[in-house]
DNA sequence: ATATTCACG
DNA sequence: ACGTACGTGAATATT
């Protein structure tokens, strides 16, 4: 077998200044990969190995820097131009399935060493390409070779060095490359050698003496020139520290497996993306990219006329695709890649509503596009839908849920581009709002059910190559129907009490009104930022705390740190909780309470956040007041219907039982294991006291970082939250990460795991990209490093919850009770249930949010029973 | 359409 | 030295 191993640094450095500058539309330089790529695929077609990977340096120091200061001290680190390509190469490579190997504390250059080395064990042949010439000691007669890449005026060259070509070169054999290194150092690496001993001397030394053992073995004996010896003499420490250095590391701890590294396919929708962004469009057609991606037919379908009973039949058992027009007028299918559209109009009212109960019924396996919105709407209309096999929004969303949008053309251009090329009306504005009455409707309707099996097909492949399986099929997919079920339920707000409520909050907001213009002593719109800091700052002379991007910052932590200088403060903080509870939470919820069935139903959005938690909107109820006496008043108005209850269980500290799980870190494990209070025993490590002494102030502050850890904390913030000076900020992290040893060593690896892999994983291997973590902007990439910290906690608390909700929405179900799930807040779930059901209910609720998931530590979750939403907490 | 503020986890 | 905690949605003012 034939291996190539690459230096991936070093030709990437050849190829940065080889090729002229280049860049793609969006500013991206892309010299340095578009240079590797073509080097790499000429020395495919001219050696024909058997089998490829590439060896990367590392930016953490190496065993070389800790044993020598020096040690490339004076390389520059690589300008941004190169730095910003490699991520993007990795990328590539990675599409390419070609083997990437890195290892913390070694070079490339040792990876290499290993690697030839395993290669001459198992009597393959070992290529060693590369650009310079510190690997010549790696060469060897029994098949290790390098392929010397050197470029200049945009020409590459490659010279292979075998043995004999060494010893032509620098009349030495390559096994003496190392001591010759020890005496005469290496400038570019600042290795320094013996002082004063040249290229020539040490050469005519070491093919005199063999080794440097044996020239400071007989030093004084040893025929030569006094001077040279005196500088052998002084430098003895130097050449042996030399020689440590040149030497290559040949036992890298990585795990070598030769047949790894066959060549394999390349990953093409993966590439051609990347490619395309690169704007790469050579390379796409040499490497064929663009090949399969076109269908060859246009899509043909029909209007089925035959009677339904027998396409009833022949879908039973069947998987189709399936589309409904706005009032289901008509359904596009396609089943076996064959399109057609039944429409209302061509049967009688029975025997298409018949049809509609079947196809919706579990005999028939559907795809759809956002099941969760078809669901509620067949809700709706009194049909029961279920039997959806795959969503092909929620499959976009899995793959990668920062996407802005999930709509059908959206999803279609991406996943099956030939679909936009090639049929006409697909790719109309009409074909995608389908109204029924005419041709154009029934043919968007089967060409978008043709587009959804397309789609899937090619969706279930990536989901399965992102190993996300079970994420997908387990989760996802069973919670798009809980979701629909809780938004059908709704939940009940008495529209009396919140317009009671609002109305006295009005009172008082025109005493405050009055209050804050007497002081101010002039009348002007409170709830306009602008003109509030005009008053505050300008006219009556505040100095300003903060600024925003167009003028003073007025928020509440401003106005906080006014609030015992100035009279004026206290009345307007007053009345912008007045006013926020008044029109958001009063008024906003009054207006969305549905006049047929008096209930609220809340949009759950399963497809909008970047971690995977879930979202409410119209209205959001997610965020209704609880932190504040005050505010809690707007839970009592919810209500569940007569006779019923709400059972209310929230998990205890899930993200930090989930931290200490992932981080694996034996004190906070040790802390929930003892069910102990964890903000206590943070304090008490923070502080270094015993968890008894710990007061009030310190538990305070440690549940503080606690949070800020979860966050991605920076002593800055913490210091300004917790109103600490920076430097005593400093102090509690450090001494957070000091005791909680493994927090510490999980935040460090998954931030580099996120520069090397740009994305992020959850427990159920839920993904994040982070585009940002390589950027050259030190705010977006820092940015993007607190998202690698906290997008896998919060994320996995995502995970955990929802499979919950599938667990108890299936109990609750399978054990015959009327309690339904109606509300989840992240953390937290609220169950309606009939009086006698609720001890039942809560044990459920416990039960299933307790083993939803097991982590090495106990996951707890408390139910509370109530009258209404506030009584139902604890 | 964007900014600011503030409600929640 | 950089600027400063993660994830959301709604109301309001302003461009």
């Amino acid at each position: 077998m034939k291996i190539m191993v690459i230096d991936g640094n070093s030709m990437v450095n050849r190829a940065f200044y080889g090729v002229r500058p280049l860049t793609n539309s969006a500013g991206l330089n892309t010299n340095a990969i578009y240079g590797f790529l073509t080097i790499y695929l000429k020395l495919l077609e001219d050696e024909k190995p058997d089998g490829v990977c590439i060896a990367f340096d590392m930016r953490s120091p190496t065993f070389r820097h800790k044993e020598y200061d020096g040690y490339k001290a004076q390389r520059k680190g690589m300008p941004e131009e190169l730095a910003e390509q490699l991520p993007y190469l990795k990328r590539v490579l990675d599409a390419m399935n070609i083997t990437r190997l890195e290892c913390e504390g070694y070079e490339a250059d040792d990876i290499i060493g290993t690697i030839s080395r395993t290669c001459r064990e198992a009597g393959s042949t070992c290529d060693i390409v590369t650009g310079d010439r510190d690997s010549f000691q790696l060469i060897a007669n029994e098949g290790t070779n390098v392929l010397l890449v050197t470029s200049r005026m945009g020409k590459t060259e490659t010279v292979r060095y075998d043995s004999a070509g060494v010893v032509e070169k620098y009349t030495l054999p390559p096994e003496m490359m190392i001591d010759l290194k020890a005496l005469m150092g290496d400038a570019s690496d600042n290795i320094p050698g013996v002082r004063g001993i040249g290229e020539k001397t040490a050469i005519d030394l070491i093919a005199k003496f063999g080794t440097i053992d044996e020239i400071y073995e007989n030093l004084e004996s040893l025929d030569i020139r006094d001077s040279v010896k005196a500088k052998l003499r002084d430098g003895k420490e130097d050449a042996y520290l030399s020689k440590y250095l040149a030497t290559i590391n040949q036992e890298v701890p990585i795990d070598v497996n030769l047949e790894e590294y066959r060549i394999k396919e390349y990953n093409v929708p993966e590439l051609y993306t990347l490619f395309t962004e690169l704007e790469f469009s050579k390379l796409i057609a040499r490497l064929n990219l663009e090949k399969e991606q076109v269908a060859e037919e246009p899509i043909e379908g029909e209007i089925y006329t035959d009677t339904l009973s027998t396409l009833e039949k022949t879908l039973e058992g069947r998987e189709c695709a399936v589309c409904i027009s706005e009032n289901l007028e008509g359904v596009g299918i396609c089943v076996d890649r064959k399109p057609f559209a039944v429409l209302s109009a061509s049967y009688g009212e029975d025997e298409y509503s018949s049809f509609i109960k079947h196809l919706f019924s579990n005999k028939v396996s559907k795809i759809a596009h956002d099941v969760k919105t078809l669901r509620v709407k067949l809700l709706e209309m009194g049909i029961d839908a279920e039997g959806f096999v795959f969503d092909v929004a929620l499959g976009a969303y899995v793959i990668s849920p920062t996407s802005k949008s999930f709509e059908i053309r959206e999803v279609c251009e991406e996943y099956a581009p030939s679909l936009k090329a090639q049929p006409e009306v697909l790719s109309q504005e009409e074909a995608f709002s389908p109204l029924i009455g005419g041709d154009t409707g029934a043919t968007a309707l089967y060409e978008i059910a043709y587009g959804l099996s397309c789609v899937c097909s090619i969706m279930r492949d990536k989901i399965a190559d992102l190993k996300m399986d079970k994420l997908y099929y387990e989760i996802e997919l069973p919670l798009a129907t809980v979701l629909a079920d809780m938004q059908h339920v709704g939940m009940a707000a008495s529209r009396e009490e919140l317009l009671d409520f609002g109305a006295r909050l009005s009172t008082r907001i025109k005493e405050l009104e009055n209050e804050i213009f007497t002081l101010a002593g002039m009348e002007f719109n409170i709830q306009s930022p602008k003109q509030l800091g005009e008053v505050l700052f300008e006219k009556m002379g505040i100095p300003p705390v903060k600024k925003t991007k167009n003028g003073y910052s007025t928020n509440a932590d401003v106005l906080a740190k006014l609030k015992d200088k100035y009279e004026i403060i206290a009345p307007i903080l007053e009345y912008r909780q007045y006013t926020k509870l008044k029109s958001t939470y009063c008024d906003g919820l009054a207006k969305v309470i549905s006049p047929r069935d008096g209930r609220i139903h809340s949009s759950f959005n399963q497809m909008v956040t970047a971690t995977g938690r879930i979202s409410s909107t119209e209205p959001n109820l997610q965020n209704i007041p609880v932190r504040t006496e005050l505010g809690g008043e707007v839970r009592r108005m919810f209500v569940p219907r007569d006779g019923w209850v709400f059972v209310d269980a929230d998990y205890s500290q899930i993200e930090l039982r989930i931290l200490a799980h992932i981080s694996d870190d034996e004190v906070m494990k040790k802390a929930f294991i003892d069910n102990a209070d964890i903000h206590t025993i943070t304090a008490s490590q923070v502080f270094g006291v015993s968890p008894d002494d710990v007061t009030q102030d310190m538990r305070r502050a440690a549940k503080a970082v606690n949070f800020g850890i979860v966050y991605g904390i920076s002593e800055f913030s913490l210091a300004e939250d917790i109103g600490v000076s920076r430097y005593e900020a400093k102090r509690y992290i450090e001494n957070y990460l000091a005791n909680y040893s493994g927090v510490n060593a999980y935040m460090k690896d998954i931030v580099e795991r996120a520069h090397r892999d740009g994305y992020v994983t959850t427990l159920l291997n839920r993904r994040r990209d982070i585009p940002e973590i390589n950027a050259k902007n030190f705010n977006l990439r820092s940015f993007g490093e607190r998202v690698a910290l906290n997008a896998p906690i919060q994320g996995s608390a995502a995970d955990i919850i929802k499979i919950a909700m599938i667990a108890v929405s299936k109990r609750l179900r399978d054990e015959g009770l009327k309690a339904r799930l109606v509300l989840q807040v992240h953390d937290e779930l609220i169950v309606e249930a009939p009086k006698d059901e609720a001890e039942r209910v809560a044990e459920i609720l416990t039960k299933e949010m307790e083993s939803a998931y097991a982590l090495s530590v106990p996951l707890i979750a408390e139910a509370a029973i109530g009258e209404n939403w506030y009584d139902a907490k604890k």
